[in-house]
Formats: C-alpha cells, structure tokens, sequence
DNA sequence: GCTTGGACCTGATTGC
DNA sequence: TGCAATCAGGTCCAAG
C-alpha cells in the first residue's frame, strides 16, 4: 500500500468497535499513502491529504491482500464475505480487505500535524524490541507496583504490543509467577524478564504470529507460534521444564496458564 | 491514582 | 440433534 493511491474504499457498515470516520471513503479517496508504520498493536497510513489513517485490528481483525498481481503477498479470493467491512481499492488494481467477525478493531481518520496528539498512543509503553526497553527500565515502570506482574505485563502503558499469549510465554521462560506481584519483579527477575520478553516476541515475528483461531498474515497463511508455545493453552499437560501440570487461572477477566512447579 | 471487572460482538466448542 | 453456556488473541471506562 505504500506509496500508492486508495482509488476508493468500500465501506459496508458504519462501525467496527466504534463508528468509522465520517465521511470516510470521500477523506481517503485518491489520497496517497506516503508511510506505513506500527506502533505497539496500532497501524497508521500517513496520508497525502493530511490525515493518518490509525487501524487496530483488536482481536479478531485481519487484512487480506488480492488483485491482479501474483506474489508472496498477494493471493486470490472468492467474493466478499459477511465480516469483509472496509475494502481499500488500490492503485494498481489490487484491493485490500479488512475482515474482523467480533468488530473489536477500529479505524480512524487523525490530522498528521497533531498525531503525537492521539490519545490512544500518548500513553504507551515502550516497544519490546526498542532502545528504551530494558531490564532497568522493567525495574523502574515496575516499582511500587501491587498488580500483579500479570497485569502489569498486559498494560500497555508499562510495556507496548505484549497481549495475553506472549505475557504467559514470557513469564514462563523467566520463571517468574504471574501471581507475584510487580513491586517484587524488579532486581534479579527482571534481568531474566527483560530479556523473555524479547525472545518471545522476536520468535513470533519470525514464525508468523500465532494462529488459534482467526489470525492470518496477508496472504492468508497462518502464524506457527502457536505450535511452541510451552504453557499457553496447554492447562493440564506436563511443563516441558519441570514435568509439573500446567495450571489455568483468571486474571483480571483474562486466562493466565503457568506452570505452579518452576514459575515461583 | 491505581486496580479490577464489565462491556463491546460473533463464532466455535462444550455439556446437557 | 439442538440448545444454552462458556470462552476467545484487546481496549476502554466506571466503580471500588
């Protein structure tokens, strides 16, 4: 999409988890997108009219690409399906579709000139695999802390782009509970967290995601993560470390799975 | 100010 | 087989 013109968008409901933009095919028709970025779970088109197109995908979103042109990104579909909301019709001929059944993802129209405005980003957290991530900087955000170390790992504010899975992941690697709390993290377990958290998210990238249900990447191949994960959805089966049974519990409304014999 | 739990919505799975 | 209950990858907001 980079570089190239939205010659029209196809929109076919007027919200996803909230309303879409008004007047939101008329504001992106012909413009250019000059930059696509990333920022935690956030996607942002920078537009040639002035406007950055911010896209989450919450939980069950995902872009197909499909046109004319053959590739590693490009795959052919049959016709729009019920969860097919917003379609981009590229410059170039291919379109790219946006399906999400649960509607927990959003798009919206922000000025460029004000986008370290959006509040929905003002707050975030550092991203895992920045500069400013760092077992110090886990020592500091993580001080004082009483939620546990659980939630702590799953607000974005203390940290960017870290969902329920790689939390779990990460926390099991680092043999750190999710129970205990934040304040105790800093010191010794966060020079091990630090470094799982990285580790974690790096593999995902490299195996595509995690696919349990809806994930896809473009082209509509699934992620691999989810054939490692070594306590995630794994309630009940022997811990590949220490043999204990892997444990489920809520919290915070979320499922937490770990392992009760090494994660202390 | 921090933390928790409910709400948002649909589909797949599980249990009766 | 059919129905109801439960659960799911995220984020926001009200209430405690």
């Amino acid at each position: 999409m980079e570089g190239k013109r939205i010659l029209r968008l196809e929109q076919r409901r007027a919200d996803l988890r909230f309303p879409l933009p008004e007047r939101f095919a008329e504001r992106v028709a012909n413009a250019r997108i000059d930059r696509l970025a990333r920022q935690a779970k956030f996607l942002s088109a920078h537009l040639s009219t002035g406007e950055v197109l911010i896209m989450h995908l919450g939980m069950t979103g995902r872009f197909t690409i499909s046109g004319q042109r053959t590739g590693d990104f490009h795959h052919e579909t049959g016709g729009l399906t019920a969860h097919d909301h917003v379609i981009f019709h590229m410059e170039g001929g291919e379109t790219v579709t946006y399906n999400d059944p649960r509607r927990f993802g959003f798009m919206e129209l922000w000025p460029a000139a004000n986008f370290e405005a959006y509040p929905r980003l003002m707050t975030m957290g550092p991203e895992p695999l920045s500069n400013g991530f760092s077992a110090a900087y886990l020592d500091t955000a993580l001080s004082g802390k009483a939620a546990p170390i659980k939630a702590a790992l799953l607000d974005q504010s203390v940290i960017a782009g870290l969902g329920n899975i790689y939390v779990c992941e990460a926390l099991y690697r680092s043999g750190i509970s999710p129970k205990r709390l934040s304040r105790s993290v800093p010191g010794m377990r966060a020079s091990r967290l630090a470094p799982a958290i990285n580790a974690v998210i790096a593999e995902a990238i490299a195996a595509g995601g995690s696919s349990i249900s809806d994930f896809a990447g473009t082209d509509g191949n699934l992620g691999y993560f989810q054939h490692r994960f070594d306590v995630y959805d794994r309630e009940g089966e022997p811990c590949k470390r220490c043999g204990a049974v892997v444990k489920r519990i809520v919290q915070s409304g979320r499922s937490t799975f770990y392992c009760s014999g090494c994660q202390k």
